[in-house]
DNA sequence: GCTCAACTTGAAGGATGCTTGAAGTCCCGC
DNA sequence: GCGGGACTTCAAGCATCCTTCAAGTTGAGC
């Protein structure tokens, strides 16, 4: 309820007060002002904050994050039912981040079984499953979202 | 066997002409001069690129990707046992990243059951385990590797 | 031996995710 | 009511990972 400023809220979210500035700059999170011109931060933006931080270390990027939050209210706090939508909107995209490094991790594996020796049949240069089909090379390894070249 | 132009390369590992350079200077990739001082790349450098691709799609920077490099041979072609050392080496980074977002997801999903009301003893606000002895916030979420503020 | 696409270097530019600094204003405790 | 820490904006800087450009050189095919 007692609003908080960006100093008190960047030091119980673990962030700087820079950031918080740029998260809002890029409509992550949002204030109301003062009379004197200073921002004044809910409660709920700490949780905005935590899932913000969180998210990216699992490697979204803010564009992604912005998008999800954007379904969430920004003005009041979070309900059961606001986590929900966000929890079952996320989860695909956790299980496919999950997916992608399980997939890496075992072609390291079946490397060492085949040797290695031929680049069309190796799991590790052919990350899609059809990619080997695509001709010689090691083609078709976008590192995540933009397409190479 | 036949050496590569950087322009064979790069159309065969799908990454632009420029990343390879970029790569090469960071110490990523090897390649030999011509008389007229163009690179030419062993046919073993399209294994590289593959790998520095994909290790990169799970998050890890160009200075983790070297530093593994770095124990492969620079001149000679793979073999098993160049494989195996970096399969086994490479095994805990990406399951700690596996585990990463797991914990994520489960907290996601756990913040339905607990409605979320109490930052406190939230899960998802507090990542580290121990974390919710540390005071009351959110703190000490730390985006890979460094540390916030 | 000429042509022209492919190559060379170096510097600058661009996206992301911030931090740092300057120059000034607010507001809380004494 | 004032001192000083916390706040404001805006611009520039920084790390990473490249791309693009300029200006010139090489080399494979006819």
């Amino acid at each position: 309820m007692t609003p908080l400023t960006i100093g008190h809220l960047a030091e119980r979210a673990g962030v700087a007060t820079s950031a918080i500035r740029f998260y809002e700059s890029r409509g992550l999170v949002s204030s109301v002002r003062t009379t004197g011109n200073q921002r004044r931060y809910e409660q709920s933006t700490l949780r905005r904050i935590a899932f913000i931080r969180t998210a990216q270390r699992v490697g979204l990027s803010l564009d992604e994050i912005a998008e999800a939050l954007d379904t969430l209210p920004d003005g009041r706090a979070l309900t059961k039912a606001d986590w929900h939508r966000l929890s079952t909107a996320w989860r695909p995209r956790l299980d496919e981040q999950i997916e992608r490094i399980e997939r890496l991790r075992d072609r390291l594996d079946s490397c060492i079984g085949c040797g290695c020796l031929s680049l069309r049949t190796c799991a590790l240069s052919n990350p899609g499953d059809e990619a080997a089909a695509r001709g010689p090379g090691a083609a078709f390894l976008e590192p995540h979202g933009r397409r190479a070249r």
